[in-house]
DNA sequence: ACTACTTGCACAATCGATTGTGCAAATTAC
DNA sequence: GTAATTTGCACAATCGATTGTGCAAGTAGT
């Protein structure tokens, strides 16, 4: 029997002709190089017949270029994740690409080793969304074209597409403030990376703007997780402080923080007000509905994807932030009207 | 300068040493081809101060394995699926293999593409979850260590790993009943999908063994997306008909009825009543909490890669229906009680 | 009929790693 | 000192596709 395979070589030896012309017909070079129209048409035909396809792995290695470009995502069950990795899946497959998805569990020492395994893959390029602690891996592969997304790192030549994180978190912290709220905390992602800094820094930039006092806030938190959210607002809630409304600066990190505001028996917004960066699909649908700074996801990908291909073209690196936008619901109590 | 790659063979010749003994030392063979101690410490040396990283391309190509598998998602945005391949990502990861995301939008011609392009990467395995309306390429490259996952066929001799959809809805649908909901519409997902027959077979089955009149339910939709929620609930509350619950089956259903009843200024479960197939982390804070149908996304990605790989080792393929659990919150009203 | 092209295709090397086998040199045995 | 082993490594083929080059056979020109 047939082998489910067949290789060019097989094809070759059944049309009794030589790999070098099968090759040259199925990849479209046949007049290139003076196939005649029968010999391109009995190959053409013996092919289909046969459902040949081409080995990638051999023609990789020989033509080093694996059509195969690496993903590599903090986590992917975050749906800012998921979404993103959707878009940037659509685009690249209309551009003939595949992709290498690695979900790096926010652990820098993972992230470091998917590189080589990356690497080791002779992957095209690489779209990465870094833990965002430490980047020497980034810098010893930044021979291949590689862009980052979401989260970044300034003092690398590595370009990057991201949200204006500093201006979004503004946004929201001046929201809040015109609402009249003055005693508000602020529920940060992963420390010390860029999108928590800013966003962290548009917080107390407009804070500052507008005179609030420095003891009337708190940062707090450590991780983009709902767990973080949770305890974090559990923890908030017990100090007794007159807290009125809070921040937080990640999807997951209000719905734990929804959850323990409802464990403790307030009422959003009547007894605490909440806001939270990073708009999700239901967050129309949940009690409240939910005031957030919508990232621009589709945007992104589609820019991230755009540039790694031009540098993959070998043109020059280009980042972009892109601008957030308020989506007001009624998770925000207005404190002038009282 | 070194480039930043180097091979087994530059390797050799800088330490003047042939490739054969290079490869040998660095898959771990040293011992057994006899190569020297001194030998062995000097490669192993060189390689690790030059970075050595293996050419898995190269590897790929003699060892007819690429340690990667294939993953096959109807849409990677929906949280199931996200779930879903985070589990199978971090699982798979243990053992070494990388995945190779697809997303094919639920069209089955894009699956039918996506097999012959994962077929061409010579993918050590696949998990798929079909798309589930054909199924001739699951069968033409059947010769591949192949698991089905959430969708199946259960005509073709590929394994599968789902939810028993069938005893969850029947479950569902029973607990509606049992609140003395009698007039049930049920918003289905992808129609001819196993999933979504199997959860309209447990839908009848109740509502059968409970003698409710079959004029008293509706079953409607078309796919799983959050539009087919919401249009076909538009459609189902503009019929002014006296429904008094909603079965979905599946959470973006779920999403989309419950922006239209809001939309229509019903509350829910006061007006309407509605339970859904597949929990989400964040239903316990939908205006109200959505009582659910929880399929367990963990074990299905765990044995489905269990099973791929007693595949992949020649073991006997196995198909698994794992149960599905009744998240009881708020969003069915009881009417015995009123 | 003899040279000059053109046509149609095959040879063989290559990509980088792996592996069965072979063969000197070193060691041991007697 | 010679034969028998053992040690230490290299040769060369292979995986499947691609491609620069070469070379017959066919056609055209005069």
């Amino acid at each position: 029997m047939n082998s489910p395979v067949i290789t060019i070589k097989e094809l070759a030896r059944l049309l009794d002709l030589s790999p070098t012309t099968v090759s040259r017909v199925l990849s479209g070079n046949a007049k290139k190089y003076r196939i005649s129209d029968a010999t391109e048409k009995l190959v053409k035909e013996a092919a289909k017949q046969h459902q040949y396809q081409p080995n990638q792995i051999a023609r990789n290695l020989r033509l080093k270029e694996t059509n195969t470009i690496g993903l590599v995502i903090p986590d992917i069950s975050n749906p800012f994740f998921a979404n993103l990795a959707r878009i940037i899946e659509i685009e690249l497959r209309k551009l003939g690409k595949l992709i290498l998805l690695t979900d790096t569990h926010d652990s820098s020492d993972l992230e470091c080793e998917t590189f080589k395994f990356l690497f080791g893959r002779k992957v095209d390029g690489i779209l990465v969304a870094p833990v965002g602690l430490r980047c020497e891996h980034l810098q010893r592969f930044s021979h291949i074209p590689m862009v980052m997304i979401d989260r970044y790192f300034s003092e690398l030549s590595v370009p990057y597409v991201s949200t204006d994180n500093y201006a979004g978190a503004y946004v929201a912290t001046e929201y809040l403030i015109n609402k009249n709220h003055s005693r508000i905390a602020c529920i940060q992602g992963l420390v010390n990376t860029i999108s928590n800094k800013e966003r962290v820094r548009g917080f107390r930039k407009a804070i500052k703007d507008y005179g609030i006092s420095s003891e009337d806030i708190e940062i707090c938190g450590r991780d983009f997780s709902i767990e973080n959210g949770y305890q974090t607002t559990q923890k908030l809630l017990k100090q007794a402080s007159s807290l009125t409304a809070i921040f937080t600066l990640g999807n997951q990190i209000a719905i734990g923080a929804m959850r323990a505001i409802k464990e403790n028996g307030l009422k959003i917004p009547e007894d605490i007000s909440i806001i939270s960066f990073d708009d999700q699909a239901y967050f129309d649908l949940t009690c409240p509905p939910l005031t957030t700074i919508r990232q621009p996801i589709d945007l992104i990908g589609l820019e991230a994807v755009r540039i790694l291909f031009n540098l993959m073209d070998g043109r020059q690196p280009e980042s972009k932030l892109l601008p957030a936008k308020l989506i007001e619901r009624s998770s925000v109590k207005d404190c002038n009207s009282v």
